[in-house]
DNA sequence: AGCACGCCGACT
DNA sequence: GTCGGCGTGCTC
């Protein structure tokens, strides 16, 4: 008997027995295989983890597969054991880490198949024509050009000169050309460089002989290097080493609108194929992309955190770029780190991982201490670009216009004045967060969610920025129905449209989420923004992820303070990141950078701190009282949300949880705090709760989340809520 | 999670 | 008399 053990893209986690179809050769049958099955009533496709000869369900009940999908495994045992890691770290159904790992298409049961095109090429007769000697021009222009080249394909040669399709079928005839199916064009490994290599600093150079002598085997290096240090450059030189090797490399960065830019630097770079995985991507472009990797046809994968499950051939090195953005968190679902997944992933293929930031996260630093990881630094700029300069401005009792200071529109004014870039940070979207009556105190509030409103008024809008609401803008108080409601606080809208009123010759460009929401805005204002045809730029989160801005020399955040006083204990190093990161936009270029912070809370250890001693001592000193107070990375926490549509529902649940955290936390000696209400009690119209699990042992944590995840969905009152687990959280929301 | 089965209230 | 509400059980 011949008994597929399946993952099925289910809940349960538990893997599902088949027959195998009748008249299957045994030896056709794989694990890593898709079947086709019919489950509980509807098809479904289900991914081979075991094969047996026995079963320890009622022959009655075991259904025959419909069919296998695949002639050869889809996932590499070394990509299973890493699944099977996930699963249990994460205490994740089986069936949903393996199945919606896959690109959607293969989870649809689409075959995986590598779409090829023609390429074209000179036979031995070919290249020994005298292409001088012809009389058809166009075939004389296309010979001479083709013996200058390698395999072409149709796209290159009608790019050449339009007249290809005419020319392309005597040559075929006199067998002069030959013509084949192929992925990608050839390429020469030996010499994979389209440009020169940039001379490498001492340090620079440091970084990529320590990687290049670890190659072939698992380490973990922690590349700390100063914004505008060259952290690329260094891993252009290890991938030009590791494509040297025939070896594959993948590269995570933390955003989509960070892949084209590295791109194309990329293709400047390599001549070799590579490809781009992201979820903004067609499901037919991912699965390519998935395919050509899996197959071992391209050599390079650039992606976000989505990419990180994508099969190699045969990878060299694993880079992941910005390593403490907390995009690199998976906030729902799965709820993993890409960053922690990537180690586990290195380890199990046994290569270097190579982890970049300017701010690295205090997790990695603590592992730097605990020597698991190496660190290398990049203390310099590159080229003889300075560091900017830090600059506190106290704000309290200072003449203001609408948020921004007098003292720093004067700085503004002497910047433009000068023809340079100012860039300016207001991490809120917007016109502004609130919308008040003075006459009776009413403010504008969400419906569905725990929160203020705000100010759209582009748009005339009410919106709430944590569910999908959206109300007219009202100018009558709906309590005292008088004519006294104001817009209080600032938001990008708001400072765009004061900065319009204040600088009405200069350029402004606002980039948030709303007017970057099209495709390819973004990019175009980037370009508009190195074209120099931009004097001011404002913005969000986005500007502080890893684009340039050469021309910028004054860089001013508008409000910090309301990030100073959070619950969070990783607040200040959120802060301090987004600071550090923001600073790094400025004085890329030859010229001096300055960067202002307006505050009302001048001398605030962290801001003082951060600008006094920098961010590796800030990190040390925000480490000291993490160990102190015996919080992550000093111990280990797994997070239990609770969603229901009322209080009293979770209240139950919890009540039924009880007992059971209990009777599985008797030796292992977890700190269980809560249930408490979320920061956010109300969001979406749903009422949050949680509850958090800390130890300092990482094991005993898991052991216990072990036994008690399983058992949660057997209670009775687990049905009535919306449950996740999140292990490791980085934010207790 | 889905989906079907099954048992009680308001409707043509 | 029935349509459909969501409590409960099952998925090889």
């Amino acid at each position: 008997m011949l008994i597929l053990r399946l993952a099925i893209p289910v809940v349960l986690n538990q893997l599902f027995d088949y027959l195998a179809p009748k008249n299957t050769d045994p030896e056709k049958i794989q694990v890593g295989l898709r079947v086709l099955v019919s489950f509980n009533g509807k098809e479904k496709v289900g991914l081979i983890i075991e094969i047996s000869s026995e079963t320890k369900i009622k022959i009655e009940k075991l259904k025959t597969a419909i069919k296998v999908l695949d002639e050869h495994p889809l996932l590499s045992s070394k990509d299973r054991q890493l699944l099977h890691w996930l699963c249990h770290y994460y205490h994740y159904p089986i069936g949903y880490v393996f199945c919606n790992t896959l690109p959607s298409l293969l989870k649809k049961g689409e075959e995986a198949i590598l779409k090829t095109e023609s390429y074209f090429s000179l036979t031995d007769i070919g290249q020994a024509v005298d292409a001088s000697s012809l009389k058809g021009v166009k075939q004389q222009f296309f010979i001479q050009k083709l013996q200058q080249s390698e395999a072409v394909n149709t796209q290159t040669l009608r790019l050449w000169d339009k007249s290809w399709n005419a020319v392309k079928k005597p040559l075929l005839e006199k067998q002069w050309l030959k013509q084949e199916q192929r992925s990608f064009a050839p390429f020469d490994l030996k010499n994979n460089l389209k440009e020169t290599e940039l001379v490498l600093n001492k340090s620079q150079q440091e970084a990529v002989d320590r990687v290049n002598k670890a190659l072939g085997k698992f380490s973990v290096f922690l590349l700390e290097g100063v914004t505008g240090s060259g952290k690329t450059e260094v891993y252009m030189q290890l991938i030009t080493k590791v494509l040297a090797q025939g070896l594959q490399i993948m590269v995570l960065l933390p955003e989509i609108t960070l892949t084209p830019q590295l791109a194309s630097r990329f293709q400047q770079r390599f001549s070799v194929p590579m490809v781009i995985f992201h979820s903004k991507l067609s499901d037919k472009q991912r699965l390519q992309s998935w395919l050509a990797m899996q197959t071992g046809k391209a050599l390079i994968l650039l992606g976000t955190r989505s990419a990180l499950f994508t099969p190699f051939k045969n990878i060299g090195l694993l880079i992941l770029d910005e390593e403490h953005d907390s995009s690199f968190k998976q906030q729902d679902k799965l709820r993993f780190s890409a960053r922690d997944v990537a180690v586990m992933r290195a380890k199990l293929c046994a290569i270097p991982v190579l982890l970049g930031s300017a701010t690295p996260s205090l997790e990695s630093l603590a592992n730097v201490e605990r020597k698991r990881y190496h660190k290398l630094e990049l203390p310099q700029r590159a080229g003889n670009a300075k560091p900017p300069e830090l600059l506190i401005l106290d704000i309290r009792n200072k003449r203001m216009q609408q948020g921004l200071s007098v003292i720093l529109l004067g700085q503004i004014k002497k910047t433009l004045a000068n023809n340079e870039q100012v860039l300016i940070f207001l991490n809120r979207r917007g016109f502004a967060p609130r919308l008040m009556c003075y006459g009776c105190g009413w403010v504008a509030r969400c419906r569905q969610c725990d929160a203020n409103l705000v100010i759209h008024q582009q748009q005339n809008q009410l919106r709430c920025h944590h569910c999908q609401s959206q109300y007219l803008l009202i100018s009558t108080c709906p309590a005292c129905q008088k004519h006294e409601l104001n817009a209080l606080g600032l938001g990008t809208e708001g400072v765009e449209k004061l900065l319009n009123e204040i600088f009405p010759d200069k350029t402004i460009v606002r980039l948030d989420t709303e007017t970057t929401r099209y495709r390819g805005r973004l990019e175009y204002y980037l370009t508009q923004i190195n074209e120099g045809q931009v004097d001011i730029i404002l913005g969000t989160q986005m500007l502080a992820k890893g684009h340039h801005f050469p021309e910028v020399t004054l860089v001013a955040l508008l409000d910090v303070d309301s990030r100073l006083f959070s619950l969070d204990f990783r607040s200040p190093e959120k802060l301090a990141q987004l600071i550090i990161q923001v600073a790094g936009r400025a004085g890329r270029g030859s010229k001096l950078g300055k960067v202002i912070l307006q505050t009302r809370q001048p001398e605030h250890p962290l801001l003082v701190s951060l600008i006094r001693q920098g961010y590796q001592q800030f990190a040390q000193d925000a480490l000291n009282e993490r160990k102190a107070a015996l919080l992550p990375p000093y111990s280990y926490q797994a997070l239990l949300r609770v969603k229901a549509i009322d209080e009293t529902v979770s209240q139950d649940f919890f009540k039924e949880l009880k007992p059971l955290t209990e009777k599985y936390n008797k030796t292992e000696q977890i700190l269980v705090l809560g249930p408490v209400p979320a920061p956010m009690a109300k969001r979406e119209g749903l009422y949050r709760f949680q509850l958090l699990f800390q130890s300092d042992n990482r094991m005993r944590l898991q052991h216990f989340l072990g036994q008690l995840i399983p058992n949660i969905n057997q209670l009775k009152e687990a049905r009535k809520v919306q449950w996740s687990l999140d292990v490791d959280p980085i934010d207790l929301y």
